[in-house]
Parts: structure tokens; C-alpha cells; sequence
DNA sequence: CCTCAAATACTCGGATCCGAGCGATCGGAG
DNA sequence: CTCCGATCGCTCGGATCCGAGTATTTGAGG
């Protein structure tokens, strides 16, 4: 179980317990799905995982008219410990990532001083787009919940944010000759 | 093919046709492991799907002593019109990512005032040794290629400084009463 | 009252990922 | 000359991921 988005799940079932479907709806609604990457298949078979593991449980399954059976989920004692270990054990150790973004830099030199110029401005001014598309957001949320619940939005801006200046930067630097084209690409 | 190792493998045959394991070895050893993930098994995989969509091929099968054969592929014409193509348009076009510290922070009222601030004490630790190594084996670099090609050590340390403001950031605010902690978690 | 888009709720199978092996061979210590 | 650990080079199969598809139902608009 490596998927963060079991401890969505679990998360989400310490409130009350729900069904997958609601679980995804729910996610979505409240925009944690900016979070954590849901999709219906990964879903269920997250569900399962945590099933198996002894974290969540069936509660019932109902039938409501003649549509599938929604089968009810709710935390397990085991469950809900599981819970702030998993969030515990993100928060202290960082994980090796591999954002696209860093392999693509890895050989920017492909694209040539005008070419790379060209593609850094484009990304400048899409990640100033998607900043102020969270901060917008996360502005509307305010009014609603503590801030405590939406502050993954406050660190989301500021990682774009660096992003976007190191790009600029960078494209400046070329531009102004700052950083050398050698001749033989890598 | 979404996997940026494809793009990896392509940018390494651009220099000249290797076999598979000298790939992962190069790779390894030029520190590109820091931004491409390289297991040996999907590196076989990656490699097949790049001979599937005729963007490599394999140039002969040598033989040494009795060890298994070793197939070397090159790089098709194709090949390297795509390999420029990747890194334009990852460059380009932000994708949405879901880094595991942001699922995390989703969720760091579950761990109370006193638990985040040391959770986040911690990976601050972490942060800092993580921003020296990649400083320190920097610099080693510059000693011996252009800076160009070793550029994206400077985004990775600039975006690890970012996180690593954020997180003592946030510490400082619980520990000063200047982010509250609602009763209820969500 | 009828239609059609949206929502409800899930299944399925192909694609991908990736670690654990496996069977060599090489290099150096004794 | 012989043993052993490191390196070579790859395969295999289980786990996971996830989009497309399926089948129903509700609701708003005409």
C-alpha cells in the first residue's frame, strides 16, 4: 500500500463511512482531488488493498432502486492509528520524486538557446496562470473552513511560485548569454 | 510511452547505440538517477516501447564469452525528432503532479499542534542535509562538464530551499498560536 | 410527458511498473 | 590455481494503475 490515495480514504472515513463512489465524489468536491490523483479504477482497488490490510471494513451494502449495490466502508480501529502514521511518516521523510519537469531540464539543451527560451517563457506563463488559479481557491475556501484545512493550497502556491522564478531566471540568464550553449549536445 | 525514462534512453543513443544494461549504468553514473527513476525493470520495458513505436532499433546482437547476448539498439530518425519533441513540450506544458508531501499536508491537522511542528522539524532536518548534497555534488560537476548539462541540480536545490522556507515557516506559525487548530478534525 | 444530459456506481482488461531472482563471468586474495 | 564477491545482463510474474465501457436513474427543459 504505497498509494497516498488510501490515506485519502482513510482520512476521509474518519469523518463517517462511506462508499467508494462517495468517497471519489466527496474528494473531488472539496477540491483534494488537486491532492491527490483519483481515478474511479485506482479507487477500488485501493479500497481492496485497505480492506486487506485490516484498515477499513464492509459496513452493509444497500440497494437503492435497481442500480449496482453501493457497498458501505468504515474504519477499523487498526484504521484509524494507521491513519496518523501514514500522514506522520509523509510529513517527516521526503520522498524521492521524479517531477517531469526536473527530466526535461536534465536536457534542455536539446532545444537549443532560442528553443529552450521559448519553451521556459511559454511554462512561465502557464505556472503564473496556475498560481493565481490557486490562490483564487484557496481565497473562496477561506470563507468557508479554517485555514488549517486548506493550507496544502498555501504550499502548492509557493512551490509554483519558486518554480516560475527559477524559469524566468533561467531564461533571462540565456538570453543575456549567461549560460553557455556548449557546441555537442550531451 | 509516458514514462520520461524513454526520453532518457533517447538522449543517451543520440551520443551512440548501447545495450540496455550500459544505459542504466551511464545513466547511473553520470547522476541522472536523481532525476529519471531507473529500475532495470522498467528500463527493459521502456526499451521494448521504444523499438514498438519505431523510435530506436536494434542495431546487431554481440556475444562475449557465454554471457547472454547483448542487444544494442540506435536511435532512429524518428527517434530524434521525438527526443526533441518530449523535451519541448515537458518543458512547455506543467503536468499535474502529486508529490506525496502534498497529500500529506492535506492532512497535517491529524497529527495535532505539537506532532506537526516536530513532524515538520524533522523533514526541515532532512531538507537542509538533502540541499547540501545536491549543492556539494554540484559543484563537483562543474569541475568537469559545462554547466548547462548539469542545470537541473540548480532547480532541484532551488525548489528543495522553497520547501524547505515553507515547512519552517509553518512550524514557526503553530508553535507562535498563529495557525489554530480547530476541534473537530476535518 | 418525453428526451437527453448529467449523475450514480462499478467492472474489466490491457499497460506499466519493478523488485527478486538467475546464471553466468571477471578480478583479486590467498 | 581456486575460491568468492562483485559485476554483468536480463527475465519473470505479481502488483498496481487507470481509462474506457456499462447500465441505470434522476432532473431540467421543452
Amino acid at each position: 500500500m504505497k498509494n497516498p490515495l488510501g490515506m485519502a480514504v482513510l482520512g476521509l472515513l474518519l469523518e463517517s463511512p462511506l462508499h467508494p463512489h462517495a468517497m471519489a465524489a466527496t474528494l473531488r468536491d472539496r477540491g483534494m482531488d488537486r491532492a491527490f490523483k483519483v481515478t474511479t479504477g485506482s479507487l477500488y482497488d485501493v479500497v481492496r488493498a485497505l480492506v486487506r490490510e485490516g484498515w477499513i471494513e464492509a459496513r452493509e451494502t444497500v440497494k437503492v432502486g435497481a442500480r449496482p449495490e453501493r457497498t458501505i466502508y468504515g474504519l477499523t480501529a487498526a484504521g484509524q492509528e494507521e491513519f496518523t502514521r501514514w500522514v506522520d511518516r509523509l510529513v517527516r521523510e521526503p520522498q524521492a520524486e521524479f517531477p517531469k519537469f526536473l527530466s526535461a531540464v536534465s536536457y534542455l539543451g536539446a532545444l537549443g538557446p532560442a528553443g529552450a527560451v521559448e519553451a521556459l517563457r511559454e511554462r512561465a506563463d502557464r505556472l503564473r496562470a496556475s498560481v493565481e488559479e490557486i490562490r483564487r481557491s484557496h481565497a473562496a475556501a477561506l470563507g468557508e473552513v479554517p485555514r488549517l484545512f486548506v493550507i496544502e493550497a498555501e504550499y502548492a502556491a509557493r512551490m509554483t511560485e519558486a518554480e516560475l522564478a527559477w524559469v524566468e531566471e533561467v531564461a533571462g540568464e540565456i538570453e543575456a548569454g549567461g549560460l553557455a550553449w556548449p557546441e555537442e549536445g550531451r
